[in-house]
DNA sequence: ACAATACATAATCTCGAGATTTTATACAAT
DNA sequence: ATTGTATAAAATCTCGAGATTATGTATTGT
């Protein structure tokens, strides 16, 4: 599977390693959450990563710490860090909460989106149609997923709010560890391609209504998906929603 | 000043001491950046914060990354961490997430809160009209202020949604420190306790559509009280707008 | 056989010191 | 006087080990 180059530096560009080990060590295991190898539910002894990540366990311990923070990770005091449990109820949450986020947040691009935003967005959308046209049907892979999460950047980048946006990098990832763990395998019956795009024309003909009701569908519909499918596609990670912190 | 003993007992169930160093340290020090004791832009040097705190180092270092996650502290890599910055763009952002949040977070409430939430809602808001009647247009004080938090808190509580209310507290915490810092001392022109009222009958008719519009209303109307006291009432901690983890 | 207690093991939490990097100061040169 | 470099100082980042707490196992008693 061949990458255009231009993405390809693009996808470097987005793992610009950090200069610290806390922070490397983050983000390495932040990936390998979201990327479903290490499972809901596990425990996250130091002594036992300290080795595999190459790192002192004080390290260890301020990497899972920062983890805390996006919700990936739940430390329990005196316990120890495990990898925060998934549920379809929390992930109807998620869903939820990030379709009325984004459909705002476009809603605000619409507004304040300057031609740039207009420029980066028809970019990222050519990009996300060459990438479903090429997988045709087939199961989602880490390009389509790469494509797909710059286009929704792109939506939301005209967006002057930051904490929206900041709500919504957060939620995002959540949303992609819950479509990894699932391993979203079965082609959808429903056609992506076709709403996205609804949502890039609604949005370049700056249709505040129609594009922030598109998008909630959009995002909505892929809970349904996974819901037909059952809870059993979840691992048996605890069935408890994680826990924020007080 | 003195306070109710059933309020005196529930203040100190929220400030449960934690076992854990790191937990002590970090609620500590997270209470002084939004009590103001610690402005914005104040660089925060492990090496002397651990005399003060009484920990070592790497417990500070651990605290400090937790405060992170908050963006009550910005972390600069190999360059320490940093107090905040705050601005009046950022104070506006703040609000304004906040006011469509909550707004939404109430909608969500009222359809979906039982008796007990009513129940709840009824004793918060009855303790913050007394405590509103008893300053009778004197400054905001701190019993005023935990009972404020308290009553938007029962409004809230009914919302189903984890992550909204994950968000609405961050977005309190950051509105608390704004509110805190420029010493909101000069007693506000608006009829606050109208604004509440207006709130809470609405929730309590179960008017979704009201009670979204007037909370609304009531979070933006302090962003312009502070609006119009002008840009250098916060103090000069930096005007750059905090930035959000990669 | 089951429950409760006591012990042994393992993991977490915390610390103080060493290695790197940044920042401030002094000096020299144009 | 200003710019640039080199040195010195301070702060951060990282580590390995000790102290405290939780967990698993064996033992004892009913």
């Amino acid at each position: 599977m061949s990458h255009p180059s231009d993405l390809e530096s693009a996808w470097t560009m987005e793992v610009a390693s950090p200069r610290t080990l806390i922070q490397d060590v983050y983000q390495r295991l932040r990936a390998d959450i979201i990327g479903g190898e290490l499972q809901p539910g596990t425990r996250l002894r130091a002594e036992h990563l300290k080795s595999i990540y190459n790192v002192s366990g004080a390290t260890m311990r301020e990497a899972l710490g920062l983890l805390v923070s996006d919700a990936l990770v739940i430390a329990r005091e005196q316990r120890g860090f495990i990898v925060a449990p998934v549920s379809l109820e929390d992930l109807a949450d998620i869903t939820a909460t990030r379709a009325t986020l984004e459909a705002h947040a476009v809603r605000m691009a619409i507004r304040q989106g300057d031609d740039e935003w207009e420029a980066n967005l028809s970019g990222a959308f050519h990009r996300l149609s060459r990438a479903e046209e090429r997988r045709a049907g087939a199961s989602a892979d880490d390009y389509w997923e790469a494509c797909n999460k710059k286009f929704h950047e792109a939506l939301v980048a005209g967006c002057q709010s930051q904490w929206t946006r900041h709500f919504l990098t957060i939620l995002y990832r959540q949303s992609e560890r819950y479509r990894r763990i699932a391993r979203f395998n079965a082609p959808p019956d429903r056609d992506v391609h076709a709403e996205h795009v609804a949502i890039y024309e609604a949005a370049i003909a700056r249709d505040e209504d129609r594009a922030g009701e598109v998008i909630e569908l959009h995002i909505n519909s892929t809970l349904e998906v996974l819901r037909g499918l059952g809870e059993d596609v979840l691992g048996s990670g605890g069935q408890s929603s994680p826990r924020m912190r007080a």
